[in-house]
Parts: structure tokens; C-alpha cells; sequence
DNA sequence: TTGCTCCTCACGTCACGTGAGGTGGC
DNA sequence: TTGCTCCTCACGTCACGTGAGGTGGC
């Protein structure tokens, strides 16, 4: 029965023992025997127990079934069912999304200031305000999150910030970010996002940490006064490899980007 | 932080017990301290566990992590998801079907000889050979719930049996058993079906028992005779209600029915 | 007799949940 | 001072899993 019914032995005991599904007959000798329809029962209660419905529930409703009851429970569960269909559909796109920026990471060499190409991306993007100390910014930081949470928006991108390049001039970052966002694919609904133009790019993968951050913007600004490059008014800064796959915020990997005018 | 992950502050205790997944800094007094990108570094850890990896195997994956093992991680995961999505689109629809088969079943009127017209049903039928006991049958009903699952058939229904005419006749029911079957939406590979042809049908819904079928065969055998019908060579035995809906075998719903010539 | 399967009972495990009892910042 | 939040520690819980030790049918 157990091997027919995919569980070990110990299953079929403790549902005994507890009064989810019993044995048809029990033998003198304690065998337990059961009938070739108790299969599709197990497979209907083991179906239930897989879409979380606690034992103890099942062991409840049992006990006041009837056929109206099984219909309405049944059509209970097939509404959860479609739910958690469609959360996993989520979880798919975030886990393959996230496989891409990770493999994307993987092809940057960190340190070295670039000009690249980049193509259009989407924010859903939130002022700073005055920020007076790192907690400030992890404040509004939550704020964010909050939001994108509100608005169902599942993202592999971690938060990035939007920094004034006046800020990274001065050396003082904490005072330059204006903004924070999350990268989205598609707008949900009700959110104005913001769109980063296409177009050529100054960018640097930075690892290292916070504390070694204003070099990293240094040196993209020394490169871009030796090339006379005329740059956009604001850093973006992405987190590209977390606590994922790194240990410790200081091999995080940041990139850096402003565009080119 | 545990309100922006969407868990309790017990589940990121324990995970940093075990680590599995630590605040940036802990405070003098013991304050756990987590930043904006953790977040997403959580729901992704969060995410793993909901697909069924456990804690242990990622924090083994977390003491060896890189971009590559994470990239391969979830590569494998993808394809995982990928699969249970599947499996959770089957149990929907065998909770489904088994539900309308439950809203079926509610129809009926027990005890009540009827003429029907039915449409054409498909079944994974199973010879039964000589049963000399009930041991047999079951042996033979285990052999043909192996097929079907060596085959990949989910039905919500349970199994069923074609009895012969002459055996109800006779009053000795278990050596008129000649084959056992599942009904079935679609073919599953490499299985011939059978089907039982629309038409008009004798029906009678029994309760009762095993002890007490022979009897409901008899009533409409004799309703037969009495409106001189003529029947086709078998019975149809089939379960509409089980445990559950019902409490005990006896309260069981079979469906008998036998095509009318 | 041997090998296999059945049983019960007790304890283990996994991923937290639930208090109890105490501390610390606005 | 009050109310709220943080902490640790210990034990509970849920759904089984894992042996240990013993019985029983071919």
C-alpha cells in the first residue's frame, strides 16, 4: 500500500494513528488491510497535505464529511491551487531573472572604466530626501521596498540609488543620493517609472565596499575630464553580486554607470 | 525587517543561528542590523526554501557560494519549479474532476432503478483472470494501479470492475469479475483504451456494501425482465462517493450500470 | 531454518512557533 | 514613567523519519 501509494510505511501509520486514513480492516495480529478505492482516497488526502492543509484540518473535516462538504473544500482548494500556480509562476521569473543578472556579473571586470552600450531600463524610483545619516537612507530605503511591495513588483534587482555627480565631485556621497529604485521589466499597475535613456555609457564595476566607493567615482571622473567626456547629471549604482554569491558587503559588486552626453 | 520579508523575527533568528543568513552588523547589545540589498538577498534564500531545499543544503551552497555555483543552483531550481509547476497543474485538475465527480454523485437517487442516456466513456481496462478470492481481485486491482501510474494516469476516479450478466444472475458475484478499469479523460502513450459506447443505460445507484450488491444487481436484473429489456454482457461498477464523503464502505455510492440493447 | 515483512514504542529531526523573563531606547 | 521593541533560553509542534526489538507467515 505504501509503495502504491508513493509514502513510506510510517506514513500510513501515522495518518492511522491519527485518524486521517485508516486501514478498511485490521487483522488480529495488528495487520493493517486496505481495499483497492482506499488508493484514490489517499491520493485526494495526500494531494491536500501537499497543498498545506495541516493534518489536523483534514483530520476535521473528516469527521463532519459529507459529499456537499468534500465539494465546497474541494472548490476551496482548487481557488489556493490557482494562487499558488501563479506564486510560482513568480518565483520562476524572479530565480530565472536573477540567473541572468548573476551570469551577466560574471562577464564584467571589475575596476575598469568603460564605455558600453546600454539599452533602455525601467525604475520604479523614490526620493531621498535630506539624508543626515546612513539610517536616514535605510529609512527611506524600507519606504521603497514597502512601495514596490504594494505594487506586487517582483524584482532580481536589488535597491540602487541615484547619486548627483556634483556629490561624487566633492566626495561626500552620503549628501548626493537623491533617489532609490528597483529595475522592473513591465509597469505595474498605477506606478510612474522612470526610464533610463538608451544610449553610450561611462561605467565601472566597483568591489570593495562602501569606504572605497568615492575612489571608484573618482577615478570615472579623472577618466572622463582626460577624455573630455561630457557627462549626465547623476550616477546610477546597481547591485549586481550580493551576499549570494560573495561573502560580505565588501565583494559585493557594484556598477557604476552615467551616461555620455 | 522581518515585517519587510514578510516572516516572523523567529525565522530570521533561527536562520542566523544556523547560518543560513546573518544581519551586516550586530550591535553591542545584541541588535541584529540588516541593509537595503538584503532584502532581496533574503526573499531569494526565502524563495529556496519555499521550493523544498533545506536550510542545511543552503547553507552548505552559502559556504561555498560564487556566481558560478549560484548560476548552476539555479539553473538547477528553474527546471525543479518547472516540474512541480506541472505537478501542481495535475493536482488542480484532479481536484477539479474529482469535485465534479462528488457534484455528480449528489444527483443521484440511491436505490432507484433508471433508464439513462449516457455518453461514451474511456477506461484503462485490466483483464482480471480467475479470482479465487477477494486477495485476488486485490492483487490484480494493485497490478492495474501500477499500470496506470507506470503510465501517468490521474483519474479522480477509483477504480472499477465489469462484472458479467451471467455471475449477477448466478448471485456469485466475485468469480463474474472479468476485468477492473479506470476511467480517463485523455490516452495516456502507449494505451489502448476502451470505450463504453453513448447510449441508453440501466442504472442503479447502491449503497449498502459488498454484502448487500447482489441484491441491487438482482432489482435490476428483475426490472429487466419485468420490461422485458434486453441488456448488454456486462455490468459497469462504478465509485461515486468514498471515504471521502462517506463513513465506511457500506455508505459508499457504486454506480451499476449495464447498456440497454 | 532463513529471509522477509509486519508490528509497537520511543526517540530524533526539521523549521520554525510560543511563551517566559529580562533589557533598552524614545 | 509608560509602552514598545529588542534580546536569550527553553520548550512546544508538526509531520513524519529512524532505529531497536520482537512477531509471524511462506
Amino acid at each position: 500500500m505504501a509503495r502504491l501509494c508513493g509514502v513510506t510505511k510510517h506514513t500510513l501509520f501515522h495518518y492511522h494513528q491519527i485518524g486521517v486514513f485508516s486501514p478498511a480492516v485490521t487483522g488480529e495480529n495488528g495487520y493493517r488491510y486496505y481495499t483497492p478505492p482506499q488508493v484514490e482516497v489517499f491520493a485526494v488526502i495526500s494531494t491536500l497535505r501537499e497543498l498545506g492543509m495541516p493534518l489536523s484540518q483534514i483530520r476535521a473535516y473528516l469527521d463532519r464529511r459529507s459529499p456537499r462538504e468534500l465539494v465546497e473544500l474541494l472548490d476551496r482548494e482548487e481557488r489556493l491551487l490557482g494562487e499558488k500556480i501563479a506564486r510560482l509562476e513568480q518565483m520562476r521569473a524572479l530565480i530565472r531573472r536573477k540567473g541572468a543578472l548573476t551570469r551577466q556579473a560574471m562577464d564584467q571586470q571589475p575596476g575598469q572604466v568603460r564605455v558600453e552600450e546600454l539599452g533602455a531600463r525601467r525604475f520604479l524610483m523614490t526620493p531621498l530626501g535630506p539624508l543626515e545619516s546612513e539610517a536616514d537612507f535605510t529609512s527611506r530605503a524600507v519606504e521603497h521596498t514597502r512601495r514596490c511591495q504594494a505594487l506586487g513588483v517582483v524584482s532580481p534587482h536589488a535597491i540602487g540609488a541615484l547619486l548627483r555627480r556634483e556629490a561624487a565631485e566633492g566626495g561626500d556621497l552620503l549628501q548626493g543620493y537623491t533617489h532609490c529604485y528597483t529595475q522592473v521589466e513591465r509597469a505595474p499597475r498605477g506606478a510612474r517609472l522612470v526610464t533610463a535613456p538608451a544610449g553610450r555609457y561611462l561605467t565601472l564595476c566597483h568591489t570593495g565596499g562602501y569606504a572605497a566607493l568615492d575612489a571608484s567615482y573618482r577615478r570615472m571622473l579623472d577618466w572622463a575630464a582626460e577624455h573630455r567626456a561630457r557627462l549626465d547629471d547623476c550616477f546610477w549604482e546597481d547591485t549586481l553580486l550580493d551576499d549570494l554569491s560573495v561573502k560580505g558587503y565588501d565583494h559585493y559588486l557594484l556598477k557604476l554607470s552615467i551616461r555620455l552626453l
